[in-house]
DNA sequence: CTATATTAGTTACATTAGAAACTATTTGCA
DNA sequence: TGCAAATAGTTTCTAATGTAACTAATATAG
């Protein structure tokens, strides 16, 4: 029952996961701060709005893929832009039951008003790090997300 | 691959925010498939366990200053602890608003249990990457935990 | 063919999470 | 003192989220 003291405390402080989160949260809250209230817009539609800003005429299923977010939250996020005429929706005439999703005319506006927000945010985290740090942060990023989490 | 933003496309792939979103989303969702069924814990209840354990008779305040979590979600998972024996709770006698928490001995007992699967994984993570990559992350981290975020 | 399985997307239900208002207590200061 | 402001924590109301069930269209096995 008695195992090495290493692990029979955890310090959260120091608990990857747990600094992955926060800081995630916090980046994540700050950038959403400055459009939530200006646009209207919530995390999920504007990642919507990101995709279809990087690649036109997707599907919704393809936009949940790009976004790793679940096709429902991508469905509730579809639908509300409609409402709000930021995207336009098709349906494939080869098998109607796929969408096609593009930036309308006003998705296009607000998306072009966002983009320089966010990488202006980008930006100023990343000036925080020497130029090898970023090249590094970038390459340990990648190699943590290709890492098989269940076994 | 050399950076190149013209301002007006966004790559989400490449985004530094998106990917912390994504990369800890993944792994809290993977711990927690770990301890949720088997302790029926939420991430929230395991949060404030798992700093009790590090640090015994925190105020309700103060583990929602270590968590990071806000004092809503810190008084809903106290009071599931609670009534689930998890923790125990008295009132400060100087001020009785304060209250002060720790963890019973059930608490005890499932969070030793804890514990080593989540440094278990945590270790699984690390262990992707070279010694030095490990600490030049966790430095790496440390300055962007330290950016100030609204200038 | 045609019955079954699969796929795309939506809807319904239950749970969770956050914001704001509220209670109780303590602090500050006129 | 005594009354406004501050603090700790809870409750309430509403919005966001996830799971499962559902509809519609297409693909495929027999």
């Amino acid at each position: 029952m008695t195992k090495k003291n290493s692990s029979t405390t955890l310090f959260l402080s120091q608990f990857l996961p747990y600094r992955l989160s926060v800081l995630s949260n916090r980046i994540s809250r700050a950038i959403a701060d400055q459009y939530e209230e200006q646009f209207q817009l919530s995390l999920a539609e504007w990642r919507v709005m990101a995709v279809l800003g990087e690649e036109n005429g997707l599907s919704a299923g393809q936009v949940a893929k790009r976004t790793a977010m679940d096709k429902v939250a991508v469905s509730r996020a579809v639908g509300k832009l409609l409402d709000a005429d930021r995207i336009v929706r098709y349906f494939s005439e080869k098998d109607r039951r796929r969408s096609i999703l593009s930036l309308s005319e006003s998705g296009h506006e607000i998306y072009s008003h966002i983009v320089p927000i966010a990488l202006e945010y980008e930006k100023k985290l990343m000036e925080q790090l020497a130029p090898e740090e970023q090249e590094l942060l970038d390459a340990l990023l990648e190699k943590l997300q290709d890492i098989q989490l269940h076994a």
